[in-house]
RNA sequence: GGCCUCGUAGCUCAAUGGGCCAGAGCACCGGACUUUGAAUCCGGGGGUUGAGGGUCCGAAUCCCUCCGGGGCCA
């Protein structure tokens, strides 16, 4: 119950999430639990609308859901907000599905649709009519609007309000035999258009749509509202909390009144604040505007905070329920820090992603003394950080690539890495003093020549123990393999993306520079069987993973996260001056 | 202008029914270590708890006023 770090040691799939500091709906649920409200239990819900691509803001919710139930031995349903039919698709049905399962929590056989209670809510319906608390409306969807008032001005009472319970149930048998058009008629709950509370002042509950629903077929031609089926389907599950965002804190007295009147089992709503990240888009319209306009290559772009695009990217699940853990849950309304989540990944990937030696700007560099033809096979550690790991041979030969970063011919003062004169470590290889360079006829460095210390095989200290400033990796010529490797930023320049100048869409604050492509990248050979999905560091870079694209004959990594680094900053500080 | 809601370090959160110099994590800075300028370890800077007033021996916690942010006609 103290903010305490959590361990972060998520375990494999299906494990319950890590706990993360308390907050205060583990608080409340803490308290019900005490004083027994729901018998001890604890029944969560995750309600997703199968109208777009989950992000990693749903992932917060998720994890919540799901974590908070698995903390206090309780159990979680997966409940698709179906009441529109015109805008779902399986296409997001399924998405969702495999996100959430990908995220690694369970819902066991609990997957429900929204649209299973539909015959029920009926009968709800019928039920309020008959007590007078549902009325049929004849007033048009701009009528109504006038009708309702506005924030500071009470609404009119709708001159259909006081039809008869028998008129009522009537037309509205009506309005389900289909007898009318789309839009001819609502059915609404007579609660106070007096309210200072818009959702009270008399919301529709069911509209007509003469729309093909995805689950129901053509049975239905009137749709209940989202206000009127949410309720009521958390308490036909049982559900003891009802964890949604903020916006809906104006929903809850509605909420509340159905069931009420209903008087059927009452769960509990509690709104949290929704998960905001600088440099990120969280806003499903805005995502589809991204996709449909092309600035992306799908929802699954690894610079999409989807979850199949962070997934595609390389991040892994155990990083992001970790994270979840850990943001904290409130009713602030504030913006994450996208190096928060880059700091779970990055403690994530170091534990369990083997390290590899890959050359992303390929410089070659010539080792003078050592002898045309051989070949030595040198031993590499596989992961500092995890023994079991083992090792591997990498192949040393004359010729090498190494990072075109590695090399200045005139190195500025803090720059430890290979220039003129000055001898640096290729690691598990030799150490090597630069001799000279090779230009091409515009002046630019092509190849760098260098000799090595036989003394120092292996990348070994020399019995006369001299020392080196600077380690670089480093590439065989004749055994790497060519590879792609995508380098992405930030999709958006600002940390607040939604904000734009006047007359500016959001799309105006764009990165132009968010995906850059590296065609000729070297690897080492033990790369060669890397199949999609699977997770390096290539050392000294970043953590990387192989996109789908990826194929024996041509490999394509993408850079989930870069490793942090001193230099870029010190760098970076010194073009600041 | 109505209603709901929030306001503690750069960011996200903690501080049992008011009580030790308001604590963490991330970020930032510095040092140690180092065959990844990574990781790890150690240390540091940073808060008149939105502001002002009040109650109290004592307030981030209680009261009043003000200021500011967010949400609200599926």
């Amino acid at each position: 119950m103290t903010n305490s770090p959590n361990p972060a040691t998520p375990g494999p799939n299906g494990a319950p999430p890590p706990a993360g500091p308390s907050h205060f709906i583990r608080d409340i649920i803490l308290d019900d639990l005490k004083t027994g409200k729901y018998g001890g239990r604890v029944h969560t819900r995750f309600p997703p609308e199968p109208n777009g691509y989950l992000h990693i803001g749903h992932a917060k919710s998720i994890c919540l859901n799901f974590g908070l139930a698995a903390e206090f031995g309780g159990k979680t349903n997966v409940r698709f907000d179906d009441t529109n039919p015109c805008k779902e698709e399986t296409e997001y049905v399924e998405s969702i599905i495999d996100n959430v399962r990908w995220l690694g929590l369970d819902w066991e056989d609990r997957l429900f649709y929204a649209s299973d209670y539909f015959d029920q809510l009926y009968e709800w319906a019928v039920q309020l009519i008959k007590a007078g608390k549902a009325y049929v409306c004849d007033l048009t969807a701009d009528e109504v609007r006038q009708y309702r008032g506005t924030l500071t001005e009470p609404g009119k009472e709708s001159p259909y309000r006081n039809r008869s319970v028998e008129e009522n149930l009537d037309l509205f048998e009506r309005m389900r035999a289909g007898e009318f058009p789309d839009g001819a008629r609502t059915l609404r709950a007579k609660v106070d258009m007096a309210s200072a509370n818009l959702n009270m002042r008399d919301p529709v509950m069911y509209r007509i749509l003469h729309a093909e629903h995805h689950r129901t077929g053509d049975k239905w031609c009137i749709y209940p509202m989202y206000d009127y089926t949410h309720g009521q389907s958390d308490s036909i599950e049982r559900i003891t909390h009802s964890i949604c965002t903020l916006e809906f804190e104006d929903h809850r007295p509605l909420y509340d009144w159905y069931v009420e009147q209903l008087g059927i089992y009452h769960p509990q709503q509690i709104e949290f604040d929704r998960l905001n990240l600088t440099y990120t888009l969280l806003s499903k319209r805005k995502l589809l505007e991204l996709v449909d306009g092309g600035y992306v290559r799908g929802w699954d772009d690894p610079r999409m905070p989807t979850l199949s695009g962070i997934r595609r990217r390389g991040y892994t699940p155990e990083a992001i329920r970790t994270f979840c853990a850990n943001i904290g849950v409130s009713k602030t309304n504030g913006s994450t820090e996208l190096s928060l989540l880059e700091y779970y990944v990055r403690e994530d990937l170091n534990r369990r992603a083997a390290r590899v030696m890959a050359v992303l700007r390929p410089l070659r560099l010539v080792v003078d003394n050592y002898p045309e033809g051989l070949v030595e096979e040198m031993d590499a550690v596989n992961n500092p950080e995890d023994e079991s790991a083992g090792a591997r041979k990498v192949p040393f030969s004359r010729v090498l690539y190494i990072e075109r970063d590695d090399f200045r011919e005139d190195p500025p003062k803090q720059y430890f890495r290979l220039s003129p004169g000055r001898e640096v470590r290729l690691r598990y290889g030799y150490f090597v003093t630069c001799s000279g360079v090779v230009k091409d006829e515009k002046g630019e460095v092509v190849e760098v020549h260098c000799t090595h210390d036989p003394a120092t095989r292996g990348g070994n200290a020399p019995p006369d123990g001299r020392k080196v400033k600077s380690t670089i990796h480093w590439v065989s010529a004749a055994h790497a393999l060519d590879a792609e490797v995508r380098l992405y930023d930030t999709l958006f320049l600002k940390e607040n993306p939604g904000e734009t100048e006047e007359g500016q869409e959001f799309t105006a604050n764009l990165n132009p520079a968010s995906l850059e492509i590296l065609a000729n990248a070297k690897l080492e050979p033990s790369l060669a069987g890397a199949g999609p999905g699977s997770r390096y560091q290539f050392e000294r870079l970043g953590y990387f993973c192989a996109d789908p694209d990826s194929t024996p004959g041509k490999l394509v990594f993408n850079r989930t996260v870069a490793l942090r680094d001193a230099w870029a900053r010190i760098e970076k500080r010194e073009k600041g001056k």
